[in-house]
DNA sequence: ACGCCACCTTGATATTCATCAAGCGGCATC
DNA sequence: GATGCCGCTTGATGAATATCAAGGTGGCGT
């Protein structure tokens, strides 16, 4: 059981650097949980005694308006961890609602007992402060993003972030509604979005089904100039 | 000169767990550097290889936009450390501009040296990581503001921010057009909304000096309660 | 004191996006 | 196969904010 766990947490670059000691102590204290399609994982505010290691599904990370508007601030597929970065403060509340988009399974550790570990790994500290510091630069991107540029930017953008390289052909793996909220846009306005980038011929689209035919454009659209 | 370069650093908690060799190493391979009013330190894209504590004066972080809109992300002001979360990273570049908004005095750091001495300060390297767990929680609430709160939102949270808490009357430190980019509206929009606020008898701006009437509507405006 | 310049304000208009309301379509249930 | 639900789409309208275009106004140097 136990072993299940290590095997899992070895996947992930924040355990990489661990002594077998270390890793078998962290396994111990972690706990593998499942989750159903739409169940809850926390709460904004909630006490954060915990993070989280993505093994397979996906995690919608949110925050709720005063008046219920929820606005997506993250995905979390597997392979990654998300919550980590609560370790270090204080009186640690999660800023953001987590809920399991479909069914997932995650292990749970310890923030307390992990970071009295990572006393003894400072190789595991430098890995965590890369982790952070990429966060910082994300967000930051995203901010940029939100305040300089146009809900169809946002959109090309994803959608070119989305799609494989070498490949035009590529399915959503996300509601369009949680991705409509992601990228801070209502639904009926991604949905336009979406038909304007059609009706010019740019891509098309049949459910979940994308294929892009004229990438050059889509970029040209992402980067603002009309 | 050293020295006036390690009293410096000292008022800072980055350096507040350094050995005394370990300080002095830092000190020597530190510069103290004047700005003057509108200087640019460093641009967007620009190689990021130090990291920067703000002895006096206000330093301006902002984004660019390809069709050259401009995006303030923060203003640092004496006594706080910016750029440092960068030095986990691998071809770093600065992901924002900084400019002097006053004469300014900083010290800049090696980011390179820092980090091989981190090695040797587990203490430091976690009040390291609380710092940019901080950075972390503030850039969500800044998403969450962008995305889920409208401009008199931002700003009526954003002058209760400023205000004093015992003191209704108080000065704007930074030019209101800077203001509104930090707070992501145009200077019309922010005229605007600073005017509204004073029709309804909440607070009164004379200049750059701001009388706050009845703190607590300003309070429901920040709450987005109309 | 004068004039200049940058910053701020104000007004009129345009754009973007949200909101409200309705219809469509797939998919699961019965 | 009918029923109903949920997520998506579409249309019509409205609100928030940007843009464009003129004025103020204060500070500062001459």
């Amino acid at each position: 059981m136990s072993d299940e766990l290590k095997h899992h947490l070895q996947q992930h670059l924040l355990f990489a650097r661990l002594t077998p000691a270390q890793l078998d102590r962290a396994a111990q204290r972690a706990r593998l949980l499942k989750l159903d399609e739409g169940q809850p994982l926390f709460a904004q505010g909630d006490p954060a005694d915990r993070f989280f290691y993505v093994v397979s599904g996906q995690i919608k990370l949110s925050r709720l308006s005063p008046e219920g508007n929820e606005k997506v601030i993250d995905i979390v597929s597997a392979g990654n961890t998300f919550a980590e970065a609560l370790m270090f403060l204080e009186g640690p509340a999660y800023p953001v609602n987590a809920t399991a988009l479909v069914p997932s399974e995650l292990v749970s550790i310890d923030s307390r007992d992990f970071a009295a570990m990572l006393r003894d790994s400072i190789d595991t500290c430098f890995l965590l402060m890369g982790d952070m510091s990429q966060r910082l630069r994300g967000l930051i991107a995203e901010i940029d993003n939100l305040s300089l540029q146009s809900g169809t930017c946002r959109v090309a953008s994803y959608l070119l972030k989305m799609a494989p390289e070498d490949e035009d052909q590529f399915r959503l793996d996300i509601p369009k509604g949680v991705m409509a909220s992601r990228l801070s846009v209502k639904p009926e306005t991604f949905s336009r979005i979406l038909r304007n980038l059609q009706d010019s011929g740019i891509l098309s689209i049949k459910g979940a089904q994308v294929t892009i035919h004229d990438r050059d454009a889509l970029e040209d659209r992402a980067e603002g100039l009309t």
